[in-house]
DNA sequence: TAGTTTAAACGAAAACTTTAGTTTATGTTT
DNA sequence: AAACATAAACTAAAGTTTTCGTTTAAACTA
């Protein structure tokens, strides 16, 4: 999977919170000062050449959704986070949050328990 | 904290490993195909600038040792990476893994049996 | 201390990313 | 069907990052 630029990115952003969307739409959704129409119309199609997206036609225009998902992206880009940072090893990640207070055992005991309760479901 | 550029990013892993190093070493690190040296300096004079990493004199040159450590950093960029991915919640980037398979549950109760085994002692 | 060597600093070219104007194609309206 | 409107495609300029040749400065050597 190639990686995105931050604008690249920052248009992902929007397209996996809306769904699908066409150009206007995504402008509508970014903050001012917004980016000029042909702006954002360049980067979707950078994201086409790098297969992040795909089109369907309506009316005179296109309309863009994602073909890589948010979750397949940041799993991506955990992995290469945890490649470079934790030996490659995940429990040395999760061991790192705690260990710096930003989880608590409270929270982890929460979602050992959210499983334990799906399991049975 | 400024973010990285990709091959600011790499210098650094090399500075963290070694833990203090001049140009000549951090190339040696550095797998073929090299880069020239003074590509390796200026990234390492840019990430002074950056305030990464900072100097002391030795002989006729400059040994370079991390400012930011690795630890900062990670966190760091694991933070943007919950906020942008995880509505900031890590409980959810943790129930994440876990249900991605990527970390078993015996893993996350290693974590905590590790952590309540420090408390102990 | 003058000459030589080595490494940092500088500067600028090459590569890549971001931005946006112009052109082209295709629906829409009259 | 011709004129019009709209949006994608193309192109190129501006900004950033990466790379490395040249210059400058400093330490070592004779």
């Amino acid at each position: 999977m190639k990686t995105l630029t931050k604008a690249e990115e920052e248009i992902m952003q929007y397209l996996w919170k809306l769904g699908e969307a066409n150009v206007a739409t995504l402008m509508e959704e970014m903050p001012e000062p917004k980016p000029a129409y042909n702006t954002v119309s360049t980067i979707v199609r950078i994201l086409q050449d790098k297969d992040f997206v795909n089109y369907r036609k309506q009316g005179r225009g296109h309309i863009y959704f994602p073909l890589v998902s948010k979750e397949a992206y940041s799993k991506f880009t955990l992995s290469k986070l945890k490649d470079n940072y934790f030996e490659g090893s995940l429990k040395n990640m999760v061991s790192f949050f705690v260990n710096k207070n930003q989880l608590s055992i409270s929270d982890l005991e929460e979602v050992l328990n959210e499983i334990n309760k799906n399991k049975k479901a």
